[in-house]
Formats: structure tokens, sequence, C-alpha cells
DNA sequence: AGAGACTTCCAAAGCGCTTTGGCTAATTTG
DNA sequence: CAAATTAGCCAAAGCGCTTTGGAAGTCTCT
């Protein structure tokens, strides 16, 4: 069933069926009426490979997905993921990934933006400066950004959460229960998130006059091993810290496993915060002494993420509005006064 | 640059040109040297909307993603994801995710199917007799399973490893190391996967005149959590096992936790094995005690799904092949012989 | 030399929608 | 009451490809 069909058993022209169908303003009412009973009688679809042919809008949402042997795409997308679809599932709404090598995005932006496979994307995990901020603004799609980038000489969308706050206030709980000595175990400091973080804490040990050198900060890939090996490092130094922050459950995981290899407590020798994404498989909870976050629901910021690109398609949402969550500081029992 | 202003440029009508850039033999080979020259000069790139509403071909594979406030898509999918994007990234070949409603996927397969969306699909996670398998069947789309499904009347093209082999193996290793008690901490028994891993250490068993009591088997969505809760349900009995066999290195997390617990050792009271999918993020060998393992790269099987759907896309992969995928059985240091 | 078979190309008709530019009849306005 | 709006509809022109159904020219064969 197609739209010179329908028109013709409504005895209609095609321009006024696709019209009525379509909310605009010059059709009669009890036409459009009679027009949208029938195209539901007969489950009229208009045919989206015409429509795109025709206005050049795809009805999807894009995403440009790094690759590449050495790449490992990050756990989280997977949460991600699940609330974009909590949006996109109620509106008809498909996301595209476009697999592109992680050295190379630009061309796949080109391509998808050239080609208009669809109408707005987003992009997560960005750096100071990141280009493909600048491309997707130069290239005029539709976007938001899932973090934050820095030093631009425009404004852009985004959604964020605090890191900053979320990690001042915990390293502020720790320098409050006394603890002098804090060390950060950090996600990839050539992201945002992670500078973010790493000020979050700074700011707070300086409020007390603190500092938190260098030998103290460690920028991995989350992993559970690479938690581990940072742990173990700052762990056997000569004064080690009492206190660790920690960017992710999964290499507080690995924390948790190299303090119990050098024989020591939670929060007895150590006390152990860490940021949490909320993971339906690992709860921090469930930790052996149970675990004390920074928590932000990295599901509900898909979904916000999908609504707000849905109202920049439709021209709903204009400008470069930023969006920043704040982040809760749960306290559980793996953090204690600092060890005399 | 369209192909009306390319065919002109070259004093060629449209139709020779298309045929020149799309492979025909029924043009010059001269002339075709002529047109894909001037092509690739003038950066031409048919317009995907317009070759979609030609040949109804979108050039994307597509994938329903079940979704649903009390769904959680599995963190596997992000590693299977690595491995698609591995190979569709040297392709251009994109991939549509269509959020459903874990309840009624059908109206969304139908949709994609209808409208063309995208040239081929595939299955995760079938349970036996799985409707989308039907479904998909009966809609003629090209499909590839990962996985297996059982009790149809049909054949289907699949990529599945043999659940039933690694963990028969991994039984029998532990019944050679003198074990009597065994127990399964398997995932979801709706799917098949998880049957088959049952029929593999139950054949294990039956083997040296033991069995697998219903008192022995756990049947749960893989986290953290449950793997707990499972194994301190099973080594709370009377007569507790000696070995666990464990469906998901997150659930093995789990019931480490839970042996710790209980003031129990690994590999001293128990001996434990747990199928293992290659996380980048969490490594067997990293557990406490080093983690036996049945192994397989779930991201090698992204990648290979990838490759057979773009095969039955162009037609050089046809019928129901099935290929099964060997595991490896790879022992380390959580298992032993059985307690006295 | 004429019939048949290739080879190489082309004009034009789709694919199914949206949108432009009227046209008619009804309504409002001075 | 004539002129100017407005409401409501339509025909036709795109969007940029692929593909059908020739047509003209070149070879081959008897």
């Amino acid at each position: 069933m197609n739209l010179k069909q329908l028109s013709h058993m409504l005895s209609l022209s095609q321009t006024t069926v696709s019209r009525a169908l379509n909310g605009y303003p010059e059709v009669n009412e009890e036409t459009r009426r009679r027009v949208i009973d029938a195209a539901k009688r007969h489950g009229y679809r208009p045919n989206p490979s015409a429509r795109r042919l025709a206005t050049g809008k795809s009805g999807m949402i894009g995403y440009v997905l790094p690759t590449g042997a050495a790449v490992d795409i990050d756990p989280h997308f997977v949460e991600f993921l699940s609330g974009l679809g909590d949006y996109a599932r109620a509106h008809e709404l498909d996301l595209v990934l476009s697999p592109a090598d992680a050295d190379d995005e630009e061309t796949t932006y080109r391509r998808i933006v050239a080609n208009r496979q669809v109408d707005a994307v987003y992009i997560s995990s960005p750096r100071p400066a990141d280009k493909r901020l600048a491309l997707v603004n130069t290239l005029g799609i539709p976007f938001i950004v899932h973090g934050r980038s820095e030093g631009f000489d425009f404004d852009y969308p985004y959604l964020d959460i605090d890191n900053e706050g979320a990690f001042h206030e915990a390293a502020r709980l720790l320098v409050q229960l006394g603890h002098k000595r804090l060390a950060l175990i950090n996600g990839n400091d050539r992201e945002t998130f992670a500078i973010h973080r790493e000020r979050g804490v700074g700011r707070a040990l300086a409020a007390s006059g603190l500092t938190l050198g260098e030998r103290h900060i460690r920028s991995v890939t989350m992993t559970e091993e690479n938690g581990y090996r940072a742990a173990r490092r700052l762990l056997e130094e000569n004064e080690p810290p009492t206190a660790i922050v920690c960017s992710s459950l999964i290499m507080a995981l690995g924390v948790v496993r190299a303090v119990r290899d050098l024989g020591l407590t939670i929060p007895g020798d150590l006390s152990l915060v860490a940021h949490d994404d909320v993971f339906p498989w690992l709860r921090p909870e469930n930790f052996p002494v149970p675990l004390s976050t920074t928590r932000s629901s990295i599901r509900l910021a898909g979904a916000r993420v999908a609504e707000r690109l849905a109202a920049r398609i439709s021209g709903l949402e204009e400008g470069a509005r930023g969006e920043v969550w704040p982040v809760d500081l749960v306290v559980r029992g793996s953090v204690a006064g600092a060890p005399l």
C-alpha cells in the first residue's frame, strides 16, 4: 500500500494525502480525518526510503564507533545503550553504529553526513579540544556530546555529570576523616572526565593545604588488572596513601585484590571510594566491604541524550545548552578515619 | 556531484556510467576505465538514499535490541560489537540497532523488513523454538543466528560455540580429579546455550555413574550477585559440592566472594571452572586464584558473523550452514583433586 | 551479400515520497 | 458589489539512482 494507491482510493491527490498525514495546515480537518482514518485502516506506512530521498531525513541517529585491533569498546557503552533504547523504543528511533578506524574517525563522520545517513549524532568520551567536536560543528549536523570538551571558541550542546564536584566531595570526605595522603586511580587522562575528576580531588586537597602529587595519580584504561597494578604500586611506596579514589568499579575490583594480596584491610589500612556508573551486574554494596561510591546512572544519561537528540532533530531544542547532572556520594563501609 | 553531472561530463548516458561503476558486463573496458577514473577524480559517491529507493538495498545490517525498564543489555554485547566492528569497518558496513520492547520484538522485525531498512539481521541468545527464528525465516530476510535454537522443521544458518563439548570437558576433568558432587551455576536456562552446557555437564557425570541433581543446578542471569547467592546456597547445604562449573566470569566473581565469606578456599575446598568469553577488562588469570576456564572469544564470533552476513547479502553464502567453534579448556590454579 | 549474433550505448520509465506553483470557489473587505 | 483574500485542493516537478527495452554499429557465417 503506497501513497498513490491510498490517494486514488480516497479520490484525492497525493499532495493532499501527504499533507494531511504530515499535519500541514492547508487541508480541511474533515478531509484530514478521512485520510488518517483510511491510512490506519489500510495500514499505510510511508516508505522511509522514498521519504529519505525526498526530504534528506533518515529518522535515525548515529554513533561513530571507534574500532581497531587494539581498541576495546568501553563496557559502559552497553549501559548507555540501554538508556538510549529506553527512549528510542517508544519513538521508533533507530540507532546507526558506523564502525570507524579509531585513528581516522573523520572520514566516517564525513561519510555519514554527506550521505545523510542519520539526522543527528552523539559523541562520547570527548577530550579537550576534541577534533570530532570541531568537525561535526562545521559539518552542521545536529549533535550532542555526552561528556564535555574544553578549549573551543564555540559553544555546543552537551550532557555531562559533575565529575569535578563528585570527586571533590569524595576527596573532601576523606580529608575530613583525617586522611593526608590520597591517591587517585583515574581513567585515561586525555579524556575530559578524567581531568575534571583530578581537578576535583586536587581542589579538595588544596583546601586543606594538601596536594595530590604526580606520584599519587595513576591514569590507565579501566580494567581490573590496571586497577590492581596501580594499587600495588601506590601501596608499596614508602609512604603509601591511606585513601584511594578510583574512577570505576571495575578498577576497584583490582584495588581490592591488591589490598588483599598485600595483607592489608579496607577500611582499616585503606579507605576506598570509587565512581559507580550503575552496572546491573556489579554492585558496590556487594563488594567484600561495601564500597563507597560517587554514583550516576549512565543509563539515564543515555535516555536523556536520545531525548535531546530527538528534540534537536525536530527543532524543539536549539542552541548550545549544556546540562550537568549532580552526582550522589554514597557512603558505605569502605571508608573510615585515617590510620594513626 | 551526482550521476547526472558525471555522465554529462563524460558525454555518456547515466545508464552507461551507472553500469560501468557497478561492474556490469555490457560496457567497453576502455569506457569503464574512463568512467571509474573520472568518478574517482571528482570524488563521486552514489547517493545511498537514491540507490536504496531504486534497489531496495540499504547496505546495512540490523539487530533488534530488546529493551525495557526491567531489561538489561548483556555486557557481552559490547565485545561482540567490537568484533562486528572489526569486520564492518573495513567494508563500510553499518549496523542499525532497532530498540524494541522485549515483550514484542515481532513488530520491530516486521517493521525493519517491510521498510527494507537493512539487508540482513543477526539474532543472538536464541531459545529453543525461538519465535524470532521462525519469523525472520518466513519474512525472508537474510539472517544468521549467533548461538543455536532447536525444534524447527527447517534449517538455518548459525554460528555457535561447542557449549556442550566445553562443559563436558570441564566436568570430565573435575570427575577425573575425583569430584563426585558437582554443581552448575548456569545462565538463563531458557536459552539454548545454557541447556547445552547443562547437557555437557550431565553427560560427563553420567559417564561415571554420577548425576547432576536438580539441587545442584542454579540458573540465573549472569550478575556477580547471582553468582554469590547461588554459590552460598550450594555451599551451605548438607553435602555441598566440591566443584562448581560456572557460566560466566562475572558470576565467578560472586562465587569467589561466597567461598571467602564462608571461610573456605579454592581449590582446597572447592574447585572452580568458569566460562570465559574473553573480556579485556576482566581476566581469569587475575582472579585471586587463577581461574580455570573454557574459553572462546566472543569478539571473534562477532567478526565472523559480520563476515558471513556480508557474504549472504552479496549471495556468496547460501543455504543453512551451521558453524560450531571448538572451545579451549584452560586449566589454572582453581582446580584440584577432591577433598577427602 | 544478407541474415543473424554480438557489442556497446542510450532514452525513458520507474522507485514512492515531498514540495512548488497554481487554480477554483468561498469568504472577507472597502 | 467588485476587488482582494483565503481555504482547500491538484498536477507535475523534483530527489538521484537502477533497469527495461531498444537501437545502432560491428562481426560472423553461409
